[in-house]
DNA sequence: CGGCGCATCAACCGATCGGTTGACCCCTGG
DNA sequence: CCAGGGGTCAACCGATCGGTTGATGCGCCG
């Protein structure tokens, strides 16, 4: 089983070949700090299994990598290794076509056995994220609207309801509802913490 | 040189323990994935020095461990060694007696000489932090004081006045007080606009 | 057709926030 | 020594925000 690492952080790519070499049906062909490495790099070694963090540090991102990978003539399989658990990250990597999901914090042997299942095509996912996954499914009512996005993007400007208003050409009144509804379906009670749990949530992002 | 490492990621651990292990100057001790692990593991194996991470998953965080550890009979040096690079960590870091603040992201060499510096006692910061500290120093009037930063992330929160001020034991007037200021540095009107700010100039990061 | 969600608006009230002025303490450095 | 900066607190005021109730119109879908 060929795999190749893409991760910013040295320590890590070194930890990752250290731990793998215990495992006799594994051998890592090469590794990458960055997207546009990577890519040359997969391309050139043609691995089983991709192992790809999601900050990457430098412009192209782990998600885009990925596209990219998958795009490739008989791409391999990409299994995302990150530190975080958000929505939207896991979203994007499913959508970007990454195989499974797991995270660093995750014990070995669970990494071990993640990678030969996604070897196999299978889809993986960390226990922490299938958790959450699982809550999303059940709790409807939580995706905000085209419209509620929009008040969001202003509010993270900081903006008063009466600029927002102005800027969407309706009232302060409607701007208000919204803001309610928006508090609920994050389950926030202050435009602060609305903001906050947007960024988190990647509904919007900073300029 | 004895070293203790301290990260709640295995992948990290491993990498680390498979880094140093080509320098024949320095042996891992012992190694903890959190806060009171490393305590425990700290004061019974007495390494000369500790690479803390800054995030560690359950409740007691490198912060607070770098305290508890700097205030042992006779303690290690503590080179903090994580991902970012905010000013809220490093400032805390430093005020928790870190001897130095290396990114993990950072190339190898650098990491093996940070450590025997901090090993001297001297104090050893990655690149892209020197930088950020000179910009801070030949900028005043826009550095926030540590306290200023306190406040900004429980702002983050979406915690209201009375709230940041329950937190950090003072009352509300003194809250007020520093936001003025904060508004005053960072150049907003607003408390979700100094938020959004503080996170474009990577002044706090958000949980 | 009759709900249902979305978007819009109004009026009201209490709570919170933004801004100001003034004050005290502690520490550091010229 | 004392000026300066940071941190703390108080009292006050107008502006804004959070929360509520109620209402209208639109499009979608079974």
């Amino acid at each position: 089983m060929r795999l190749f690492l893409v991760d910013d952080h040295p320590v890590v790519r070194a930890g990752l070949v250290a731990l793998l070499g215990g495992e006799t049906d594994m051998e890592v062909v090469g590794e990458a700090a960055g997207g546009e490495e990577a890519l040359r790099g997969i391309a050139a070694r043609e691995p089983d299994v991709v192992l790809m963090d999601l900050q990457l540090g430098d412009g192209i991102d782990g998600v885009e990598t990925t596209r990219r990978v998958r795009a490739l003539p008989s791409p391999p399989q990409v299994l995302v290794l990150t530190t975080y658990e958000t929505d939207a990250d896991l979203m994007r990597a499913v959508d970007a076509g990454a195989t499974g999901y797991l995270l660093k914090a995750c014990p070995p042997e669970e990494l071990f056995q993640g990678i030969r299942a996604a070897a196999r095509g299978e889809t993986v996912l960390s226990a922490r994220v299938a958790t959450r996954m699982m809550r999303r499914m059940r709790e409807p009512g939580t995706a905000l609207s085209a419209r509620e996005v929009e008040i969001l993007e202003l509010l993270a400007s900081g903006a008063g309801n009466r600029e927002i208003a102005r800027r969407l050409f309706i009232t302060e009144a409607t701007v208000k509802t919204h803001l309610v509804h928006i508090y609920g379906k994050l389950g926030v009670e202050t435009r602060t913490a609305a903001v906050t749990a947007a960024v988190e949530r990647r509904l919007i992002r900073l300029p």
